[in-house]
DNA sequence: TGACAATAGTCGTTTAGACAACTATAATCG
DNA sequence: CGATTATAGTTGTCTAAACGACTATTGTCA
């Protein structure tokens, strides 16, 4: 008796499923303002990296292991942004297998004017929860990373 | 002077990026897991929905309202599922408008033989976390949904 | 009732993601 | 040195995602 009621599901499968879904949500309004902006998220991502790495630039394996979410085909995705000349890439005359890409000024121009909207996406998107709160979810966040394989 | 050490990205940025991150990292175990099974996220989630909603089945659009990331083509995700017996579609008679799916035999035997599987992916993944952690950032989690746009 | 709007799903097309096989270059070590 | 292995990126191919336009059916209300 009482057969129509399910238990409740394990912690941990609820935790899973809270966690992907505002991933979701939170990632589907990003993507709306890139997209706003003609890019895609992957893009974006790595514009940003590439203007954390400086004039120098970086190979693109090691904008591969900083980004979000992984790209299996890093090649594509930057050629793309050479087309748009929001990046260059050169290969190197030390080491001929890497490429080294860099940002452009038009891709950091680019970046600059997403900075307030993106800032002040992220703010409203957590305009609810008091910073202790913010805090501490960035804490079991940071927990759960460090504890993810490699 | 000290020139080279930037601020700290403010508190709501890293929430996003490690948010992002963790949804990722964690997502991606999944999916091999899905896929060591044939299936894709998206069709797993799909079959979980119909198994949840029984023998009556559902509507293709209720299917996408909870489904972890909604799917903008709920049709040919469907269609592979029916091609492969996962599921089976029917066009309502009193609202010829309405197509509901449901899981087949088949699909319910595929399920179940990944329940335990999955119930211990989540379980390792969240390991290393107290439950008082667990619990706090679940419901973290859901404060976080519950202010999310529709 | 009959035009208009809303809802549910489908289909065409372009583009990007996934996976594996492949090329080129460099490092290692007997 | 020369064979082997490792690293970095590229390319081919297949499938799926994204987006919009489209069809069919039902609801609304003047």
């Amino acid at each position: 008796m009482n057969s129509r009621t399910k238990p409740p599901a394990p912690l941990e499968d609820q935790t899973f499923v809270a966690l992907l879904k505002a991933a979701d949500s939170l990632a589907s309004q990003g993507d709306q303002l890139m997209k706003s902006n003609g890019l895609t998220s992957a893009q974006y991502n790595v514009l940003r990296i590439l203007r954390g790495a400086g004039p120098d630039g970086l190979p693109c394996n090691a904008i591969g292991e900083r980004m979000i979410s992984r790209d299996p085909d890093m090649t594509r995705l930057l050629d793309r942004m050479e087309k748009r000349e929001l990046i260059t890439r050169e290969r190197q005359q030390q080491d001929r297998r890497v490429v080294k890409a860099r940002i452009t000024s038009e891709g950091l121009k680019l970046l600059k004017k997403m900075d307030t909207p993106i800032r002040e996406l992220h703010k409203r998107q957590f305009a609810h929860m008091s910073s202790a709160h913010l805090k501490t979810l960035l804490d079991l966040l940071t927990e759960l990373a460090a504890h993810a394989p490699e």
